[in-house]
DNA sequence: ACAGTAAATCGTAATCATTCTTATTTACAA
DNA sequence: TTGTAAATAAGAATGATTACGATTTACTGT
C-alpha cells in the first residue's frame, strides 16, 4: 500500500507524524491523477476546518521533494499526483478532463538522434493530453 | 522579415496598427527565445512610460490567438515566442537560464507505438531543457 | 507520565502573475 | 473631417502561491 510506504518515508527522513498529512496522502492515494492545491484544500476542509494554505503548500513540496508526489504545470496552475519514482521511467497522458492519467510507456529521449553539441540537458517534459474514455 | 510577415496579418485580419504592437513584435523577432510579460513590460516601459498590463497582455494573447507568437508554462508563467507555424512541426529544447530555443526536428508522436483505445487526443508537448551552449 | 525542543500548524498578510472594468484616446473608413 | 469601433490607461480585483510571527503539537530523553 502505497500510502504506507509514503508514511514509512516521512519517518525515516526525520519528518513527524500528523493526522493531517496521512489524510493528504490518503487523498492521492485515492485520487489517482493530477490534482491542485485546492482540490486538497477542499477534500480537507470536510475534516479540519480553517486549514491553512500554507500547512496545503508546505506538505506539497515537501512530498515532492522526498518524492512522493510529482507535479506539472497545466495552464497556470501546479497539480499533483503520487509520484511514479519507483517503476520504470516513463511519461503520462493526462485527461484535462478528469486529471487521470495514463502511462506512456516510452519516453521519446530514446528515439531522438540529434545530439546537441556544447548543450548540457538536465530534464525533459513529455505530455499527451486529451479526454479518457471516461470522460467522452 | 518576420516583422513585416506579422503586421501584415493583423491588417489582413482587421486589427488596427499601433506603434506599440510594431514594438512588441519587434521584442520577438529580436530576442528568438522564451520571454516572460514581465520581459517585455521591461523592454517596452523605456519607450512608454505607464504602459498598461492590459495592453502587454492583450497584444500577447492576439498575437497568440493569429499564431503570431506561440507560449509555454515554465514554473508557474507563460513564456512567449515568435510562432515557428510556417515550419514543420518540430519541438523545443529551451535554455532555462537565457530561454532561447534550440529546434528538436523529431516528434514523439511519430514514433510511439502505443494505443489509447477510447481516447480522445488532442495535444502534446514535448520540450528538454538544460543550458544551452553560450549559459555554461 | 513529563518536560523540553524542534517541527508543524494557524491566521493572515504579502506577493506575483494575470484578468477585469470604466473612462479616455486613437486608427481608420466613409 | 468626422463617426465609430478598437485600443489603451489606470488601477482595482482575482487567483495561486509564499511569507511570517504566534501558537500548538509530536517526539526524545528522563
Amino acid at each position: 500500500m502505497r500510502l504506507n510506504e509514503a508514511l514509512e518515508t516521512l519517518k525515516n527522513e526525520g519528518y513527524k507524524y500528523t493526522k493531517k498529512r496521512e489524510d493528504i496522502l490518503s487523498f492521492f492515494t485515492e485520487e489517482d491523477g493530477y490534482r491542485t492545491a485546492s482540490d486538497l484544500l477542499n477534500y480537507m476542509a470536510d475534516k479540519y476546518d480553517g486549514l491553512s494554505y500554507d500547512t496545503v503548500y508546505r506538505n506539497l513540496h515537501l512530498f515532492r521533494d522526498l518524492d512522493i508526489l510529482e507535479s506539472t504545470d497545466l495552464n497556470g496552475e501546479k497539480h499533483f499526483r503520487l509520484s511514479c519514482g519507483h517503476d520504470e521511467h516513463h511519461h503520462h497522458f493526462i485527461c484535462h478532463s478528469c486529471g487521470k492519467t495514463k502511462t506512456i510507456k516510452a519516453c521519446p529521449m530514446n528515439y531522438i538522434q540529434q545530439d546537441f553539441p556544447g548543450y548540457t540537458i538536465e530534464n525533459h517534459k513529455f505530455e499527451i493530453y486529451g479526454k479518457c474514455p471516461a470522460c467522452q
